[in-house]
DNA sequence: TCCTCGGATCGAAGATTTTCGATGGATCAA
DNA sequence: TTGATCCATCGAAAATCTTCGATCCGAGGA
């Protein structure tokens, strides 16, 4: 198995209002992650999700946005502070909204990000135990 | 700057006991991440453990390893279930032991991994506000 | 001692990522 | 209309990652 992968667009569903029932409904122990061996194509969403904060100019893009005036930034706040050109900075951008991390906005001459809201709860809930 | 980064071995303190002073001491509003913005070091930190978590085989590793019999297997127990070769495991294996997420303990002629206690917890506490 | 088994490490091949400069489409002001 | 600004997209170069077979080492058993 040592294929390509192209563009698998499989994520989790960060984005989704919280369903009827949620992640742990069945009374378990622990992290959703670690309450059970994981399948594999529920692993690849995961995986997905992960690996767009598994860059460090994305995880400050991201903190930047959610840390800036009104939780959102466009592109010409954000490629300064991390030092790389703009088209760099559009690419991680892009993959942060693919993740479903961000939402981009176009108001006119700009496009705004801003932090999907719940999104970051959602993963985490993903990794904590939240039987709670 | 386009450089390289060696192995630069800085890791989440995923492992340690909590603090005096937990993460959010300031009685702000949101989850670490999102409060403000991540300085350059903290964002090559929390990558790094993220990057350990960015690949669908390593989360399914590390969620076969947590939902196996006492919590702990060894790397014969794990090669079958992802369906790769045992170089690529242990390979996977040890990018996990190095993000603080597994600890690897050998007895006698097998090495047993398991999952560090609270290693996801904090790195959950990191996504999700935890001020309540 | 010698052989076998569990598994780490090495070296290499191929795929993917990160980054950039160049370009092009949109929007707004003059 | 023309010009300027914002920024997404398009190659392309270099770094990094994933995976494997081949090896090598340590622990037990014969």
């Amino acid at each position: 198995m040592r294929g390509k992968m192209e563009s698998m667009i499989t994520t989790l569903d960060l984005a989704d209002p919280p369903r009827t029932v949620p992640v742990s409904a069945s009374g378990a122990c622990c992290a959703p992650l670690v309450r059970e061996a994981a399948d594999p194509q529920t692993a690849i969403e995961i995986a997905h999700v992960f690996k767009a904060l598994s860059d460090p100019t994305r995880v400050r893009l991201l903190s930047i946005v959610a840390a800036h005036d009104g939780g959102e930034a466009c592109v010409c706040d954000l490629t300064e502070p991390v030092g790389l050109s703009q088209p760099t900075v559009s690419h991680h951008l892009k993959l942060l909204v693919e993740a479903g991390l961000l939402t981009r906005e176009q108001r006119g001459k700009w496009g705004y990000y801003s932090v999907v809201p719940g999104a970051l709860n959602r993963l985490g809930v993903l990794l904590t135990d939240a039987t709670s």
